[in-house]
DNA sequence: AAAAGTTGTTACAAGATGTTAACAGAATAT
DNA sequence: ATATTCTGTTAACATCTTGTAACAACTTTT
């Protein structure tokens, strides 16, 4: 497994099968983020980098083919569709419009799960291939490098759970995470409960970016309901 | 898409879908190499580095399964399961083993074009790496020869095991990788207890490369879940 | 302004890794 | 065949990382 949770958005109208799915996949480790039509969905895609898309094919309004092509278009995010009938041409369409796969109703929970496992292993070797540098506040942080460069061009180390708090970070500027989100962005291990862990790590990265918590440049608090990356990402 | 046809090998002991399924796809412009059993196949896989791999889950002999295991413990190459029965089990096997795909007989030609499609989309980015020779960090590192030179020229002998363990790191950039899995790249034995001997490999890889574990360029640790190799191929 | 709740900071214990040394078995040379 | 060298593994201990508790400082609400 790559080492945060990945992240993977489910679109499906229907309330049963998207909670049992959720829920299915939350047990493995995942990131599940739920959305009932494509609008709630767009809105989470153009706000993050979802690793993975899992979509039924038959929703009111935008539907699952409408959505992978637009996707397929602008990104190379891994897609599964889910689709109530065996009909040969909607899944040779979804396929061919770029799907990665297509799965029928009612569907194995495991063959699904192991399904998603595969294709974040396939699409976690092109995410990683694509080596993104950041610059913020005189700061380049290579993600794939793991590694920080300051303003005078000394190094910053930075151990696994702060980069991880970095990347998360980084890859949701100006918007407000609370503390379980930014958990199981650092975490690895299952059974933790205290999010208090979130408030000494941020302490821990301010600290190796010299940023003031009373005036936080990079690193803001957003009182009772998380923390927010603030600098301008050039 | 890379600029040579793709290198398709379908492993089918029925005479009649093998030619068709041949013939279909080379009718697209892919190279196909069909082989009737395990053993002929193995041949070729040893020789050649195909880009993709159809096999028919009923063979006699070593069966689709088998082979799905055995290749997919020593690489990445894309896998698609065909098969006779519409059955469950297999199915979620042939997945859980690490195949990318499964499609039931009698399939839609359609389909199959589309998922070889999408697969070789996806697997080229790790076909990109396993390239004979790969270059990082100054090093010039020739997987075939088991052989490393340095910045200056000089000749880095590499063990048995170190080589393997460079090899999985190479083949792996940006992924975290377990010590378990790291360890069954380098050891062939079954009843392993203690997997400290990767850090021990570790350390002596960084040794013979010059990183340092406190700074580590080339081969990073995850703490708590194993190590990354982070150095950009070139 | 006091109360309640939230965040910042410090210190510490548990857990994980880095490093060295030692050793058995495998490979190689004599 | 025997001696020698090399390799992979294990154990032990030093060092580093991480999660948590406790309390101080701060913010918001009443």
């Amino acid at each position: 497994m790559t080492s945060a949770a990945a992240h993977i958005v489910v679109i499906e109208d229907d309330a049963v099968t998207r909670t049992a799915l959720a829920g299915y996949l939350e047990t493995f480790g995942y990131r599940v983020t739920v959305c009932a039509g494509a609008e709630a969905a767009e809105r989470v895609l153009n706000q993050e980098s979802p690793d993975l898309l899992i979509v039924d094919i038959n929703l009111s309004g935008k539907d699952g083919l409408e959505i992978t092509r637009e996707q397929r278009a602008r990104s190379e995010i891994g897609i599964i569709l889910l689709s109530g009938r065996t009909d040969d041409v909607d899944r040779i369409v979804g396929l061919e419009l770029g799907a990665d796969d297509y799965v029928c109703k009612p569907f194995n929970r495991r063959e699904l799960l192991a399904r998603v496992k595969n294709l974040l292993r396939r699409t976690a070797a092109m995410r990683q291939l694509a080596r993104r540098v950041v610059h913020f506040a005189g700061f380049t942080f290579d993600t794939a490098a793991r590694h920080v460069v300051g303003a005078g061009g000394e190094s910053i180390q930075l151990t696994r759970a702060e980069y991880e708090l970095l990347r998360a970070f980084v890859l949701n500027p100006g918007i407000v995470m609370n503390r379980d989100r930014l958990l199981s962005a650092i975490t690895h291990r299952r059974n933790v409960t205290s999010t208090r862990t979130v408030d000494v790590m941020v302490k821990r990265l301010r600290e190796k970016f010299g940023d003031d918590p009373k005036v936080p440049r990079i690193f803001g608090t957003s009182h009772g309901e998380g923390y927010v990356f603030t600098a301008p990402l050039a």
